[in-house]
DNA sequence: AGCGCTTTCTCAACCGGTAAAGTCCCATTC
DNA sequence: GAATGGGACTTTACCGGTTGAGAAAGCGCT
């Protein structure tokens, strides 16, 4: 990994064609007060003619800022490649570090030990000024990790999964409830819904507010089903619960994100059952996804870019002002499309 | 941006609570020749005591290795939230980053522009240690740009559009081919290809190879559209392909992406065109998706995971020996499922 | 005992910046 | 005319490692 040295131009040469001192150079190029209209000319010109830029490892050593901010991410490599949240996630979050000149580092981490050694050593490392937490799980240790580390974060999720963290979430208890009660709405009285990970924060959350909100109705049916997120486990999982005779078999199913009710749908074809008319599907997550299928999807739709976004510009409060403050984007919306309609039976 | 500092623990502690001088800690630390194994041991012991590690960023500063790559991608973000390769990509290049304790600086730019500032700043930042380059174009400004700077990188694509940089591709004409020739081996004359981005290098590759391969097999129709990649575009395209009254009609789409082919599916099916019977359709870039929908999707399918550990291999040996060496990735097959059948007209 | 060779470590310079403290010079002010 | 003040820079000491040039110690050999 020693890659050849190109000749490098650095502050030293930059002083020396302005005719100045390496300090003076680093004042002008943090925009800092104490040099003349013309120096300050004199050396962007320089710098400019030399096709010089500072060299950010040694600005971060030096001790001011890092601007590289961290991102781990938690799934099986193969799931993550499907689910089209991540990548919108990440270039709201994208969007907004740019505007700062600032870059993100990436990983994908097998599992929570990993991630945690993984923050570690970015902040030890002086790798990242902050970082970025999603995933949160029931006892997750990150909290902790954080705490111990002094490491600058703005968590992802309800502050009740988060310890305290600076949070910035989605209200998923109130769309879990508006998603039920719309169907409800439409004339459903037996939903199902296709959960994701069980370990997941936000899943638990989900459903004990699909629980709550089916107990609430009064429903004559609500079951729920945890999978991993993927295509084929909402298949798996739609399949187990359409093969019920008619009059038992839920009427309306939602599902935690767009690829497993995209996998839902193709399932309710081959059972030979029509959507709407025979099963209403809701999913999360409205992608780009849920227009393309035929009918197309109703969905619990928000907006993952500018989640990524307000996230981003949490971080920056906190890696700045070392306090962030927690607060909520707004709440996923129902977009009805043409895969809900009442029971036809 | 600037962190609170945290008490650090430095080379230096560990050198004092270990009874030797900061250099033996760094000779122990980076696995050379010239110690004991009794200190050497000494030295782990109190780095483990006080839950230190190298500080990267002055370990990169001092000269030696960067264990960060660079990726800048270049499409619209919302249509890249969709693209399950990218992330595909990434897992796959990760896999082998992280066995290297190396990791991957994202960013998503907007244009070409921004993408060569980008590559500019890390290098002459020091911020990474190579790059990856994807999606060239014609009159790619990239090559030009490496050869300036020196910057270490792997182009995905083709040698004839990378300019001579160490590339690591998939032969897309072979696999255009035959998929045109296994439609007509099905039986069918008349064949579309819904292609993707007319700038980019790979697309222009498939679009001649898909003329020729027409050519010679003689098919009494050959169409091609170009897209952005995105579903709705895939829908647009499709529609407009399939309004030909039915003998002038194609019987068999070929698309450049999956989430394409999926939307396809959908245009077909709101048209009240059967699939495979009324027509083909053959997607690209065999993700999940193409498995869930129904009728599942017949894929031109290549292991797009294991091509981003490919290209990660041969950046690791462009930065380490200087000299790469370019070589295509298996392939991409056809994996037929239940969307492709012989022409029923 | 004296010499050369290793092996094992220490020392100090350096990577390319930042930032606090110091220097110089000139315009005010008393 | 000396003291004061402040703007414009320079000096210098880091940041936390790496690295090459020695130095000290141990050992075999004449």
């Amino acid at each position: 990994m020693t890659a050849t040295p190109p000749a490098r131009v650095t502050i030293r040469d930059v002083a020396a064609r302005a005719g100045v001192s390496k300090g003076a150079v680093s004042l002008a190029f943090n925009h800092k007060p104490g040099l003349s209209e013309a120096t300050r000319d004199r050396i962007f010109r320089a710098a400019r003619e030399l096709g010089w830029a500072p060299n950010l490892t040694a600005r971060t050593l030096a001790g001011s800022r890092v601007d590289v901010m961290g991102l781990a991410v938690c799934r099986p490599a193969r799931a993550l490649g499907l689910e089209p949240w991540y990548m919108e996630f990440v270039s709201g979050v994208e969007s907004v570090l740019a505007g700062h000149s600032c870059s993100l580092l990436l990983r994908l981490v097998r599992d929570m030990d990993e991630e945690v050694e993984v923050q570690e050593a970015w902040w030890r490392g002086r790798q990242v000024g902050g970082s970025i937490l999603v995933d949160f799980r029931a006892d997750d240790p990150r909290a902790a990790l954080v705490e111990r580390l002094g490491l600058p974060v703005v968590a992802v999720g309800h502050p009740a999964l988060t310890g305290g963290l600076t949070s910035v979430w989605t209200d998923d208890a109130t769309a879990v409830t508006e998603a039920v009660r719309y169907l409800a709405a439409l004339g459903h009285r037996r939903i199902a819904r296709v959960g994701g990970a069980a370990d997941l924060g936000h899943t638990a959350i989900r459903t004990s507010a699909f629980e709550e909100a089916a107990g609430a109705l009064a429903l004559a049916g609500a079951w729920q089903v945890a999978t991993d997120f993927s295509g084929d486990a909402g298949a798996r999982a739609t399949r187990s619960l359409l093969t019920a005779a008619a009059p038992d078999r839920p009427t309306a199913i939602v599902y935690d994100n767009d690829i497993m009710a995209v996998a839902g749908l193709s399932v309710a074809a081959e059972m030979g059952l029509r959507v709407p008319e025979d099963v209403s599907l809701l999913a999360w997550d409205d992608s780009q996804l849920c227009r393309l299928t035929h009918p197309t999807l109703s969905a619990m739709s928000h907006d993952v870019h500018g989640f990524g976004a307000e996230v981003a510009r949490t971080l920056f409060s906190v890696v700045t002002g070392g306090e962030g403050v927690s607060h909520p984007v707004p709440t996923p919306v129902l977009t009805p499309r043409r895969s809900t309609a009442p029971p036809k039976m």
